[in-house]
DNA sequence: AATGAATGAGCCTTCATTCAT
DNA sequence: GATGAATGAAGGCTCATTCAT
């Protein structure tokens, strides 16, 4: 004799913890993962602080959820833009989704850039970044390799390079950089065959 | 009985400053900045806590002594390479030295990417950052602009940004990252004019 | 359409408090009071946090009521073998009886040496403990004084004090403590008049 | 050049540290380990929260020092009685000396039997304590043996768990148990060879 | 009867910084 | 210049208990 329905019960967690997960974004965002106190995540969701462990193991577990989404999300999106198209075009889908999915998800990647260079917050982590690093890079050197250029993963390398690059200055200031022209500049960069 | 004229006095203090920003830098790009006590630096200065106070007014301004430090034997290394060659020389003649100066510096760049991307950290550090980011972009730009691009201000974002981003790769593996190879094709990539 | 009756409802209720109560008592016996959490608890037991107080009042509240139940059987125990019997007779009774119920309720033993080293804990207890000792002392000092000994209350006290000694030394280590041996040494110690 | 004379500095320090230890023991032992916070230990020594952590490496520290130079103490004390007496005699003069030792340092042993009692407790304390009691096990059965009783091992652990029990007794209620009387009584009762 | 989400106080610990010496 | 003892605030986390359902 639950006293609720157990579907009204999973659904009214999930709800609890995904408002946990968007407060701790909005605050690791912000002010960074180090910076943001638990205290402050509770607060910013409403809840009380003892109540956060309710969710999760700690504040290196909310920060592990967080990524794990995210990551988890953008390699959905990935594997949905694989296809027959010939490989330039693909490789233009690439780039245009990476812009794209940092665009949607801004204060995700504040963080992950942050994260990214803090070896000591990254190894509370495991080692889920690093993998997923891996797979962006093997799925832009594909095309490459398929257009037959002479060294796909330094192709790859760079052009993951470029968008990263990019992204980031994006990230720091969304306001005043041209994301579009930027990535249409790129993506025309990459019309030729082989890119420049 | 002057123990020490004031000369030497002077650089027993410089030397002393010295030890500490290098400590500090080695421990600062190794646990990053906020999981690094004041104390820690002390101790591997072989200093106590208690005399770093002498010398700076607190773990911030070791902080910003090493951005002060580095933003400029950057620009002095960048204004040394202004000159009458052709632009698309000094292009390249740039981006070598973008590639030589984090090779150089790498503990010092590894803790600024970590720092860049944490806001509250970097607002403790006064507009120095940016400010050297424009700067840099700036310098990049005029090459493009004397060679009648239509884009000067786009193809410096660019650059920029492929720069960063490779650098950051090789800062966090700086044993797997073929730094010389990716330096050299991007240079080629910026041989023709207009650069691909 | 009644449910229940008011029988099956009473044992039900009452086979769910001992059923908290055996889970209690496993884990303050092995972790101790103060490191056994509510939760634990009530996972034991199979149950809600919140159910184990519509049964005790909390967490001080199952204590006494492990204590007030063994007590209390203790006692009965006691009771039992008075007797006529010559007075060293039932002076060896007493003892072997003390190392049986020690021996039969090795948890509880456990737990009541830790907590009766604990005045805190203790003092949450109400005065049950030390009146129990009273109770055991006085019936222990009984037989000696019918023997016509000089110091009854010290020989009780002495006799009490070994037992307990022994058996803290049981408990604290069962497998290698060879209880029957020892119990028999006490026991051959106190068959002449008067006793050594 | 130190501020001040090294001399001066370790005696400051180490009477800090004694002042600490004071302080610990006296709550410890009123109150029990678990229930007393590392708040109220600095509060009773007068100093800061954080300075206890200056001198200690943590809560448990400050337990393993008091259990360290009490163990110390009691070994030695032990030591000094070790002599060419007559087996029967050396056997007085160790009971003699526990009820002393327990007497002389009351608040620790009320430490000590509470702390014996929690193995969770006692697990962080290392080993020390039973190879401590391992010790004075073997102290005690010497006598025994050289007097050819035939299970000289029983014999001290009765005798052992005699005297501890006892000065459980004691330690729960000073004010009310005649030690002096106790101790004569158990000691006459070794005075005859065999003992009874 | 039964659940477990929710609370708030408290825990141990770390830290940047100050200050007497 | 140099020390390190000392502080006070904050950190992450646990827990007994309550309450809406």
């Amino acid at each position: 004799m639950s006293p609720r329905t157990e579907q009204q019960q999973q659904s009214a967690r999930e709800e609890s913890r995904q408002r946990i997960l968007a407060s701790a974004l909005a605050l690791f965002s912000r002010l960074g993962y180090e910076r943001t106190s638990v205290r402050m995540i509770a607060g910013e969701a409403g809840i009380s602080q003892g109540l956060l462990y309710n969710y999760f193991a700690g504040k290196d577990d909310v920060l592990k959820a967080l990524f794990e989404r995210s990551m988890h999300d953008v390699l959905r999106s990935f594997e949905a833009l694989h296809g027959s198209d010939p490989p330039a075009e693909r490789l233009r889908r690439y780039i245009r989704a990476c812009f794209a999915i940092v665009e949607e998800n801004l204060e995700f990647w504040r963080l992950a850039y942050g994260v990214r260079a803090q070896p000591a917050v990254l190894a509370g982590l495991g080692a889920d970044l690093p993998a997923w690093e891996r797979t962006i890079l093997d799925t832009l050197e594909e095309p490459f390799r398929t257009l037959g250029l002479p060294h796909p993963q330094t192709e790859a390398r760079i052009l993951f390079a470029l968008i990263d690059g990019l992204s980031q200055q994006y990230a720091r200031d969304p306001e005043h950089f041209p994301l579009r022209e930027v990535a249409d500049a790129v993506v025309a960069r990459y019309r030729e065959t082989p890119p420049p």
